[in-house]
DNA sequence: GGGGCGCTGTATCTTATGTTACGTATTTTG
DNA sequence: CAAAATACGTAACATAAGATACAGCGCCCC
């Protein structure tokens, strides 16, 4: 059963030709108000000409615009009127999919839960301190998360490095590697015998590590100063990393905040470097 | 200070003659949807006539009926985009919980509102026949993404690449795509050039495009096979990627359930070459 | 490789929407 | 109570919006 436009548009987007699709996504990108505005204005937004936006109005079984925007005017009344509607999306009718997003959002608050305000705020502070060097790195599945955070740490401060390739050599690393610096590390199961040794060596030599791990905590543990515990359970074969991926974004935020006065100026000349 | 539309209204609601205020009246009513509709149905629900309906707006201190609609359109698009915004209390954060952490929820719940469970269904399923190469590449935040997305598939199936380094390597790579290759990017403002015209020039060989990108769509969607359009907004000097991260977890747990019994066999395979 | 089909954009036309002018009604004030 | 000012609606107007016809192009199938 079809109730709402947006779905109507997904159901039969599957046989619509190129430019109706461009159209279709469009829309669907932010529903319903492309819909409202005139056709000159949906097409440009689609990139389209004019007489698509109509062919595909009139595909979906509309007479003319006219008709189309009354039915969108129709349905956001509804949803207005009475807000509960907005949360029974077409994909909480017990499909696949909600169970893995409503997983997911439960994983972020048990998180962030088991995170204090202060805990942030410290590694933010220890990250934003430019006293010595930051590295980062992460296993299998989880360096791109450490990628993710350096490639924003690297802007607004220097000495930032992503430890990536093989293994021997982000090891010959160590030997930079003091008293005054970090070492983010990501680590979930099922922890890689190589990252637990690393850290290791790096602990005896100072280094202070910040751990991004999961609720069972990786070996690594024992060495680090700072361990962000991330619950990674979701109805998939895979575990989820995106709960650790939201904290990283949360002290990339609140790093930055920190720098705004020295990382503005930083930006401003990585701006004229281009 | 005034801030919305209907806040205007009921300010300057009292200096008003009994017409205009009608108007006012049943405007606030049904706010917004009856501004939205033309100046006819406006001054049939209001009951009175057209010009009455001008010289409302005009008093409003808009200089046409059409400046005065694209006001009440910014509005309710502010609205749809940030949830939370609606729940009136700021202070509701009576927890002190992250303001990031909120914003970022409200992405992953409109993100997936946006999104059907058959758009998913149809993407997952072409990720996941096997009938040629699947590649994957992302933007300078984004890559990451492309990375993580990259490293579970290609293990449960065979030629998965992430196309990494140079644009000048990853662009020689187009000789090896054909129609019957699936090519992933990820590029959130500000757009890529280079992606761009990668992607431009792949569709030309007729390689079909899933694009993650966010609300406003990357110029690549006029290429596009599949679009799927996040929020990104959060309090933060950047954008975040968190909701395009949950999208892309959920596309690898549909695909690898699709694949169950091939992948199953495979990754028996690699344990046994560990 | 050739013929046919289907999709898309340009240009034109038509409709209906917003706008304005003006006359009547209503209220206000001296 | 009368006169003036303001408010409102009817009707004509101009403009911009949606609709259509047609030609070019690419694509697929034979």
């Amino acid at each position: 059963m079809i109730s709402s436009i947006a779905e109507l548009i997904s159901d039969r987007i599957g046989t619509m030709p190129a430019g109706e699709r461009r159209a279709a996504q469009t829309l669907i990108a932010n529903y319903p108000l492309t819909g409202l505005k005139t056709v000159a204005e949906f097409s440009a937004a689609a990139g389209v000409s004019s007489p698509t936006i109509l062919r595909f109005v009139a595909r979906l079984g509309f007479q003319n615009y006219p008709e189309f925007q009354s039915a969108l005017q129709d349905e956001l009344a509804a949803q207005l009127q009475s807000p509960a509607s907005r949360t029974l999306n077409p994909s909480s009718a017990g499909g696949a999919v909600s169970p893995m997003l409503e997983a997911t959002l439960d994983n972020m608050r048990e998180t962030f839960r088991h995170l204090t305000e202060r805990q942030l705020a410290d590694i933010a502070t220890r990250l934003a301190e430019r006293r010595g060097k930051t590295f980062l790195i992460g296993g299998r599945f989880t360096d791109p998360l450490a990628r993710y955070m350096a490639a924003h740490l690297a802007i607004i401060q220097p000495d930032v490095y992503h430890l990536a390739g093989q293994e021997s050599i982000w090891r010959d690393r160590l030997i930079d590697m003091g008293k005054r610096d970090v070492l983010v590390i990501f680590d979930i199961r099922r922890y890689q015998e190589s990252l637990v040794r690393f850290a290791e060596k790096a602990h005896q030599r100072g280094v202070q590590i910040i751990l991004f791990t999961d609720q069972w905590l990786s070996p690594i543990a024992r060495f680090a100063r700072h361990v962000i515990a991330g619950r990674t359970a979701v109805p998939s074969a895979w575990d989820s990393s995106a709960a650790l991926f939201v904290v990283a974004e949360t002290l990339i935020a609140a790093v930055t905040r920190q720098l705004e006065a020295a990382g503005a100026k930083r930006i401003r000349d990585l701006e004229s470097l281009r």
